[in-house]
DNA sequence: AGTCCACAGGAAGGGCAGGCGA
DNA sequence: TCGCCTGCCCTTCCTGTGGACT
């Protein structure tokens, strides 16, 4: 087949003039040169940790505030700038973000991450635990310095191996001859100090600082500096840069979301060949983001989970036949009966009960169903499932299940 | 006031795969 | 090769519990 230049299917990709000038700008993982609206907790972070240029151990910190406040950018913006200044002052910057799957999310992984983050390289497995502590604090020790180790999210990391790990890393600074650790720790969760072990709270939180949730003015602010950075001028209103921070505003004031839904709104223009960010394209933006949040998080589930998740779909369905769609509140008792109508369907092992149960409650953390404890009296204790889905996204959903389980 | 349901959810441990060091 | 270590997924056994019913 004889293809001319004129007929080659990528053309219009070149034709077309991109709405982006740099999209990176318009990532949450992208460092602007300023930081708006976060000054004074910058500011309080570089006054917490300036002593490590001192020489001092500065103390360890805790960073706390919802999704989206800053939180993490700022600390990475400070850091940069320490380490900017700090060369060959013996300070090193070591940053790990403890939601990360299959990387840092047991104790043997994050440590293996920080070895590896020191340039020391362990076996996915295999070491006892006490052996990558010991390697880890001999080699850190083996030159005066000052260790400023960031763990992002620690809540969840606290949630799945406990507090150990916290206390072997704050008690190891009288042990160690030449370096010290000073630890910062960001977690969205308010509560997580007060769940600590008090013999670590007494040590790890010396230092606390509050990020607030950006309100609809300062996100428009956020917004309008990237899409300064990243969209080609004139491609979009400031009426939409208004509503896509009022949007996120809604959302306890995401800074996150608020970006996303600006990129992903200029690429749904870009592929409908519009040279603008219309209204249009940011509802549109926005559909897409939590659809391809809710698939992509059940694709990765394993096929255990799946099943539970199906089994809570057709439970909903069956209800919906049965004219009760308005009160589709399942019951653990009612999924798992599903589920092994389902499992015996598909050449599926059966797991039992307890196993199912907390299968759910992993589904209700991925915040794609919302699973309550619930008394029913007489008729005994439960969880009370309902879908947190809506119809469009559900569906696309149910046929993702279908292609993977069989039905 | 006591009973009793249908689970929730903690604890302990089995079995597996993968890796290390002797 | 063997003993020992790890994480991970799962089962078994168990105690706890809110509130409708008696």
């Amino acid at each position: 087949m004889q293809v001319t230049k004129k007929d080659n299917i990528f053309l219009r990709f070149v034709e077309k003039e991109s709405i982006f000038k740099n999209k990176k700008a318009l990532t949450s993982s992208f460092m602007p040169s300023k930081i708006p609206h976060r000054e004074e907790e910058i500011k309080s972070i570089s006054n917490i940790l300036a002593p490590a240029l001192r020489g001092y151990q500065p103390s360890n910190l805790f960073i706390y505030g919802t999704v989206g406040t800053g939180k993490t950018i700022s600390i990475r913006y400070v850091l940069s700038q320490l380490e900017e200044i700090s060369k060959g002052r013996g300070i090193r910057t070591v940053y790990i973000n403890c939601k990360m799957k299959k990387v840092s999310d047991t104790e043997y992984r994050l440590l293996a991450q920080l070895l590896k983050e020191i340039g020391e390289f362990v076996p996915e497995t295999g070491l006892p635990t006490h052996l990558l502590y010991r390697r880890f604090f001999e080699k850190i020790d083996e030159k005066k310095q000052t260790i400023i180790l960031v763990l992002d999210e620690i809540d969840s990391l606290y949630k799945k191996i406990g507090d150990d790990f916290l206390y072997n890393l704050t008690r190891v600074n009288g042990e160690m001859k030449n370096a010290t650790i000073t630890l910062v720790g960001i977690t969205n969760d308010l509560s997580f100090r007060d769940n600590l072990d008090a013999r670590i709270k007494s040590s790890l939180s010396d230092e606390e600082i509050i990020f607030k949730p950006y309100d609809a003015l300062q996100l428009k602010d956020i917004l309008a500096q990237r899409v300064s950075e990243g969209v080609i001028e004139d491609t979009i209103s400031e009426e939409i840069i208004s509503m896509c921070a009022a949007m996120a505003a809604q959302e306890h004031g995401d800074a996150r979301r608020a970006i996303d839904l600006l990129r992903v709104a200029g690429e749904v223009a870009e592929r409908l060949g519009d040279s603008q960010i219309t209204y249009k394209h940011v509802e549109l933006a926005e559909e897409k983001i939590d659809m391809d949040r809710v698939t992509e998080t059940i694709k990765l589930q394993p096929k255990q989970s799946q099943a539970v998740m199906y089994s809570i779909i057709k439970l909903q369905e069956k209800y919906g036949s049965q004219k009760k769609w308005a009160d589709t509140r399942m019951l653990t008792g009612d999924i798992y009966e599903m589920y092994k109508e389902v499992c015996a369907r598909n050449n599926l092992k059966t797991l039992t009960q307890r196993r199912v149960s907390d299968l759910i409650g992993e589904l209700d953390m991925l915040g794609v169903i919302t699973a309550k404890v619930i008394s029913k009296g007489r008729y005994g204790r439960t969880r009370e499932v309902v879908l947190a889905i809506n119809d469009t996204i559900l569906q696309r959903v149910n046929s993702m299940l279908v292609e993977r389980l069989g039905n």
